[in-house]
DNA sequence: ATGACTTGTGGCACACTATGACAGAAAGGT
DNA sequence: ACCTTTCTGTCATAGTGTGCCACAAGTCAT
């Protein structure tokens, strides 16, 4: 990796790093780009080029999430029940993020007070899914040898699985380090397994 | 009703309608806020008295049924277990489709295929329902007598309704009358019951 | 009807997000 | 060093959304 894409790197962080505190500082909706950028020492027109909104920002994760969740169902065997193969790449995210450097459980911590405090926020994140269930729908619908046009089941799985994931995410007790709120995400799917009946997803 | 209210309803749906019809000529992008007000003959600073945003025009859909699901799902007995009195008030919102005016089904459709051609704003309808969501886990929550804040199934209980409800309206075969839309919903809602295990929302 | 009172409207200024175009700086490869 | 590619800042511009104030229109007395 040369020395242009560390650098590029770097100032994806040291923005995403001075937006959120400037977020928890002095809330979100009076955070300008204007701010966020002078704080990194760029032009605002340098950071829509690493962000392509101010929403974004938020939504790193969520991509990043979806990427993964995507990868995972991919390469489930087919032979899975399509809302196991699901929940196997709900757990991949989960894995991930206990996976990961302290750096980034900081800042995802940070990310999950800024989202608690602006409500509309977690509306924008919710509205990246929509995005993320459609493909996911689409690989569903594929393991189950249906058209994803015509068939509700397979939307219906995939609105399910985020469902339990966004329940789980954003619900209850919000505080705690990261280790404990995958945790009560584990809690919450498996909570959801067990409401489903066996086989509906056939 | 005063000569005042009845001509502001006048205009609210004059804005509605040349909204949706520039939206539907020329996409909703490439439409400005300064072509729907001029289409109607007021000033764009007026249009933001009737309308909170343009994306508010795409909404007005959604916060009729929510306000409806919150009533329907009060006035059930609290004897009905949570998600049964959810899936009454997800029918009470069909059947007022139903039974609207002329004018409002001719709306209803034409919202629907901007939304069909804007997946952007199906996000948007998304993200109006976090907020949705979150006053029916109340109420749900008040039913079952648990704590909004520390139980998950309550907000499990509402996602997977709304999901239901959300798969029917924006999924499979948009095309249709009103009344061929709202049958298909009312599928929808019955998968989604047939898939669940019965007593799992006690 | 005439007046006083309340509410809606238009015009203006303004802040903010976001994008296109272009020139110059920085990094990569030879 | 040189040339190419990519990144950056500046400028101009469009569009959304809001506060403010004067004025018009609807409302309600007497």
């Amino acid at each position: 990796m040369g020395l242009r894409e560390r650098k590029k790197e770097k100032t994806r962080l040291a923005i995403l790093d001075a937006a959120l505190d400037l977020f928890l500082e002095q809330g979100y909706e009076s955070t300008t780009v204007e701010q966020i950028a002078g704080a990194v020492e760029i032009s605002p027109r340098t950071f829509f080029r690493y962000f392509t909104s101010k929403d974004h920002l938020v939504l790193w994760f969520h991509d990043h999430g979806e990427q993964l969740m995507v990868e995972t169902l991919r390469s489930r065997p087919q032979g899975d029940p399509p809302f196991t193969a699901l929940m196997h790449a709900v757990r991949a995210v989960l894995s991930d993020m206990e996976g990961s450097t302290e750096d980034e459980h900081r800042r995802f911590l940070k990310l999950r007070r800024i989202l608690d405090e602006n409500p509309q926020l977690i509306g924008q994140s919710v509205a990246r899914s929509a995005g993320t269930e459609r493909r996911l729908a689409e690989l569903v619908a594929e393991r189950r040898g249906v058209d994803v046009d015509t068939d509700q089941l397979s939307h219906l799985i995939v609105a399910f699985a985020m469902s339990a994931m966004r329940v789980g995410f954003e619900c209850p007790r919000r505080d705690g380090s990261v280790p404990e709120i995958t945790g009560r995400m584990a809690e919450t799917i498996e909570l959801a397994e067990r409401s489903l009946r066996p086989g509906w997803d056939l």
